[in-house]
Order: structure tokens, then C-alpha cells, then sequence
DNA sequence: ATTTATTATCGTAATATTGCAATATAATAA
DNA sequence: TTATTATATTGCAATATTACGATAATAAAT
């Protein structure tokens, strides 16, 4: 069907999943990757960087902005993008939660 | 198209994107709740547990083996499924270099 | 041997995602 | 005003994912 049954599932199990699936793409990895490497604000030279091209990156911007990952300020006709360093934090401690609460072994 | 242009980016990026996408679902992640909270080891209570059909459940618990975060034991008709501990804190290390290594801010 | 129980696989329908060309929008430059 | 440049949106084709019924495979129970 294609169409994850949400329902069934609790505010936390979606949430996560959510941010899970923002980062599982390599484009969106490396479009953060190279934010981060430029001590500048950088705009579309990830088009140029990544080798997409530019509606496909905008999209993949799109859904790094959907959770906050990333801020757009717009500078004339240029957009810089930059990592929300707050919200990054955030969702880092959102995932290490998760990896240490669920780690309980059996056999 | 769907389809992902891996051959464009790196050996690291694609890894992290796949491991992404493995815990980009609700159920794979109720799944692997439900794994950890039973102190011993359980089977195919998951499919009553989480209220998906039992093909549904095995095919999710396939791709939560594809990065071998859970492996199943076979005890005469039944599989029990444990988290992968090992390979578990390896991917929590692998998710966290991302996050530290990736989050220079600009703005 | 036959049944029963548990799990895996196959096939398929419905929906989602990826990527891009075409186009729209917005801001500066000429 | 009319380009030009940078980014966003739309529409669409190709592929992927999700979910499940049907069925296969395997092992224990009768």
C-alpha cells in the first residue's frame, strides 16, 4: 500500500520515525555534511556541489527545513542555509534517548 | 523516479542513509521497544503486540536484520528475536560521529 | 502420516519518494 | 522597464515502500 498506519503507533514512535526518515537519504547527509564544512553561510552552490539538480535539492532543503534541521535566511536573491544548531542538539539527545532506553538484551 | 542516485555520493553517506531508513518506520521502531522491554526472549507475540498483519512484522523484522540491529534464534517452531547489542552500540557511535562531526554553524 | 502452529516468501494493490523539466516567483542589475 | 540570477513550485515518470492475502516451509504434536 505504501501508506504507514500511524495510528497504531504512539506521538513518540511517529516523531521518531519522522526524523529517522528525514536523514535517510545520502543527499540530504551530504547536503548537512557540506553546510557544515563552509564557515560562511553557503547558498546553491550545493547544487553545483552535490550534483543534483536544482529542484531536486530544493526539495531535499524543503525536508530538512519540515523538522527544523536547517534555517533559510534569504540575503537579495540568494538563500543562505545553515544548520539549527539548537534543534541539531536537540534531536541528537532525541536519538541517544532512544538508543539508551531500548537496548535491554534477551538470549 | 524513486529511484536513489547512490552512485553520487560517498561510502559514508549512503551507509548513514541506509541505517536512517531502517529506523525510518513506526513499527520497526515499536518493534525493536518491544524486543527491549521483554526481559526474556520473544517471538512472535510482536504481531499481536503491535496490531500489524504477520507478514507486515516479518518483513519488518527482515529489514531490521539487513543491518543486523536484531538477530533471531530459532527454538523449534518459534524465532526469537533479540537486539543485536554489539552492532546496536556501534550504530549509536556511528549516528553520534555524524551528529558532532556535522554541526559547525554559520548564521 | 496428518494435523497444527509458527514464521517466511510471493504476488499484488495502494501510496510514497526521487528526480527533473518546465514554469513561477522574487530580487537585483542594466 | 526589461533582463538576469537565484530559488521555489508544479507536474509527471520511474521506482520504492507498505501492507496483506495466499501460500510455502518447517517443526512439533497427535
Amino acid at each position: 500500500m505504501g501508506i504507514t498506519k500511524t495510528q497504531i503507533f504512539n506521538a513518540k514512535q511517529n516523531q521518531l520515525a519522522t526524523t529517522f526518515k528525514v536523514l535517510a537519504h545520502p543527499a540530504r547527509i551530504a547536503i548537512l555534511e557540506y553546510i557544515s564544512l563552509q564557515n560562511a553561510c553557503i547558498c546553491n552552490d550545493i547544487v553545483e556541489e552535490i550534483g543534483l539538480a536544482q529542484p531536486t535539492i530544493s526539495q531535499h532543503l524543503k525536508e530538512l527545513k519540515s523538522i527544523d534541521l536547517i534555517k533559510g535566511e534569504i540575503e537579495g536573491k540568494k538563500v543562505c542555509y545553515c544548520i539549527n544548531l539548537e534543534r541539531w542538539k536537540e534531536i541528537q539527545a532525541l536519538l541517544n534517548t532512544f538508543f539508551d532506553t531500548t537496548k535491554i538484551n534477551c538470549c
